[in-house]
DNA sequence: GATTGGTACTTGCGTCAGCAACTACTATAG
DNA sequence: CTATAGTAGTTGCTGACGCAAGTACCAATC
């Protein structure tokens, strides 16, 4: 077996290093956001995208898409979130089983603040580690991958067009 | 905020896609590791982990670091597999607060079986994405944040001059 | 306009992970 | 030898997620 695993070491490798560099980022963001902006990193998530929308909100749907998270999760953080005041939820009155959550005044002043923090410490970890160059590639690399992941893979019915409405895309 | 958003949206990007690519090869994995072998994707990951270890044991503290667990959701996780009797604890004769954690028989044989299904699914979704070039590539950038965000400690699997945190007697 | 099938979201329930407190042991100091 | 501090791992509790079932609504057919 020792034969086996040497044999695909180097690509099992690479998907443990994915893993584990996710992981290692959530961590240090989520530590950060948590201490600084009372933000747990899945909400953020939440927030990021919608701060980031036309209008500030999306399709519930959609936000579970871009979250990986079900639509039961989803919901559930937006409970969360309405709760905290920072999102509030608008029936959709062309489809009225469909709803939009929304930033609400109080989300968008919170993300105001939170957005500048997390780009910098982003900066901070990222700055001295790649060139301009390496940091391109990586994201070119990364993109392809998440693309064909969600092209194909996706039981959530995440879409070509879809991935085109991905704020974080693009 | 919306430039403030443009400016940075290359980095804020990258680290979507990360997370975004993390996220979605996990779920491809589980799906597949869940219907064809029964193990959680969580489950494999500690698996693996022995398996690629000398003596497939490792020190409890050892494989939560390796599986970005905390001490307490190891613990559970190995308890998970010692009830499906795929792992075993052996208390370290040095250091009696201590303990390894290392497969079983059974274990064994399903990594056996487990690790080339894993292995011919990895290659289906990468083999077509990446040449070997961009694959060595996205390898070397993940190590080098990985490393930087753990301290350039722990390969996934051999070094195996490291693992001997405490040297097995038998 | 009633039935049938499908979609968008929510809810009940079980599982899993993290935090903090705890136990058991080791190591250092006096 | 005892006391104190530190480390390895486990346990109680709580929060968060996914699955499957449920609700409300839309769309198509008859």
């Amino acid at each position: 077996m020792a034969d086996l695993l040497a044999q695909n070491d180097e690509r099992l490798t690479t998907v443990g290093l994915l893993f584990e560099s996710a992981a290692g980022l959530r961590r240090v963001f989520q530590t950060r956001l948590e201490s600084e902006l009372s933000l747990s990193a899945q909400s953020f998530d939440v927030l990021i995208r919608l701060a980031r929308s036309p209008g500030s909100e999306l399709r519930m749907s959609e936000l579970a898409a871009q979250t990986s998270l079900t639509p039961s999760g989803l919901t559930r953080s937006v409970d969360r979130l309405q709760e905290q005041g920072l999102v509030a939820r608008r029936i959709c009155p062309e489809d009225r089983r469909g709803a939009f959550a929304h930033l609400t005044p109080t989300g968008q002043a919170v993300m105001d603040r939170a957005i500048p923090v997390h780009v910098a410490h982003i900066d901070e970890v990222l700055s001295n580690l790649f060139t301009a160059k390496e940091e391109e590639m990586l994201g070119a690399l990364l993109r392809r991958l998440r693309d064909h992941l969600y092209g194909a893979g996706s039981e959530w019915g995440l879409t070509a067009e879809d991935a085109d409405a991905c704020p974080a895309a693009d």
